[in-house]
DNA sequence: GTCTATAACGTGATAGAC
DNA sequence: GTCTATCACGTTATAGAC
C-alpha cells in the first residue's frame, strides 16, 4: 500500500481559492501560500509563473467545477425547482460554515480595479454562467408552477444573486443568522 | 479676493475614500494618496500616523456623513416612505455613475479578513446604522400601507441592502443596466 | 520539481531639517 | 505642515544548482 504522491498544483490552487474567499486577492501572497504548504515561494512559480496566471486559474477551475455540479443536478439530483434552488443555496451556506468565506465572485468583482485584465475577464465569464443558471431555473420554475415573482427571470436572478452574495459579506460584519434570514426571506419571496 | 486655503487633512480623506470604493482597502498606498495630491508621503503620516487611523477615518466619516443626510431627510425631504426609498436607492446609483465605485461597507466586509481590527469595528457600526435605517423605513411603510412584503422588516432589509451592495458589484463585470434592473425588480416586489 | 540565492521594487513608517 | 532621507520588511519574479 502507498501513500498518494503529493499533488502541488493542486494544493497550490486550493490554498490560493481559500486564501482568495478568506482574505481577497491582494492579501495573499506566493510566500503565504508557499508557507502554509511547507515549500517554498520557488516552487510556487514553478507551477505558476504569475500571480495572474494563478488568479485565473483558480477562476477557471471554480468555474468548471461549477458545470460539472449542475450536469451532476441535471443527472442525479432533484429535478423540482426548489430541490434545484435549495442545492444552490447550499453552496453558499457551505461557504459560510468554512471559516467566513464568501463568494470568489464577489470578491473578485469587490477587487475588480485593482486585479490583472486576464482576471477580470475570467470573473466576467464565470458571473455570466452563474447568472445565467439562475435564471434558467427561475424561468422554468415559475413556467412549472413551482415560483412566484413579477418581472423578467433575469431580474429577479440579479436579486438572488446579489442577496446570495451581498448577505454572505455582511454576515462576517453582523453574524450568519443574518444571512440565515435573508436566504429565508428570499423563500418566502418566491412562495407568495 | 484670497484664494481658500489647502484642507490636506479633508483631501487625504477623499482620495482614501475613492481609493477604498474603487480599488479596495488593500489596493492603495501611502504613495498613491501623496501622488495623487502632489505632495510627499511624509505629509500624509502627519496627518494620520498609520494606515489603519486613515481607515477608520475614511468610515466614520462616511457614517456621519450618512446621519446628517437621514436628519436632512428627516427635515427637509420627502416624508413618504417610497420617497424615502428613492433618495436611498440615490446614492447607489451616484456611486455606480461615479466610476463603478462600490459601497463602502461592502468592500470592507469583503476584505473583511485581511483589514485592522479597529477598522472591522468600525465598519460592523457603520453596517448596523444602515441596516437599521433601512429597517425601520420598510416597518414604517408597511404600516403605513405603503410597502408590501412578508415575513420581518429587518429580513427584508437584509434583501435590499444585500441586493444594492451586491449589484454594485456585479455591475462592474456586466454593465450598469443590470444594477438598474435589480433595483427596478426591488421596486415591484415592494409593490405587489 | 524543489531548492538557494538574489534582484528590483513597493510598502508602512520614522527622524529631523526647514 | 511639508520636506528629504532612510529603515526594515514584504512583494513578485528569475537564475541556476541539485
Amino acid at each position: 500500500m502507498t501513500t498518494a504522491p503529493r499533488d502541488t498544483k493542486r494544493e497550490i490552487l486550493d490554498t490560493a481559492e481559500a486564501m482568495l474567499q478568506e482574505r481577497g486577492f491582494n492579501a495573499f501572497s506566493y510566500q503565504h501560500i508557499a508557507e502554509r504548504l511547507g515549500v517554498k515561494n520557488a516552487a510556487v512559480h514553478y507551477h505558476f509563473r504569475s500571480k495572474a496566471d494563478l488568479g485565473v486559474a483558480v477562476i477557471e477551475r471554480y468555474r468548471r467545477r461549477f458545470h460539472r455540479w449542475a450536469e451532476r443536478l441535471n443527472s442525479e439530483g432533484p429535478h423540482d425547482p426548489w430541490g434545484r434552488l435549495e442545492a444552490y443555496f447550499q453552496i453558499y451556506f457551505a461557504f459560510l460554515h468554512s471559516g467566513n468565506r464568501i463568494c470568489p465572485s464577489g470578491v473578485l468583482q469587490a477587487e475588480f480595479e485593482s486585479i490583472p485584465e486576464e482576471m477580470r475577464e475570467a470573473s466576467r465569464v464565470l458571473l455570466e454562467d452563474l447568472l445565467g443558471w439562475l435564471t434558467v431555473l427561475l424561468a422554468d420554475g415559475r413556467e412549472r408552477g413551482a415560483f412566484h415573482f413579477l418581472g423578467e427571470p433575469a431580474d429577479q436572478a440579479m436579486i438572488l444573486g446579489s442577496t446570495l452574495q451581498g448577505g454572505l459579506q455582511i454576515a462576517r460584519a453582523c453574524g450568519p443568522e443574518r444571512f440565515e434570514a435573508a436566504v429565508e426571506q428570499l423563500r418566502r419571496q418566491l412562495k407568495a
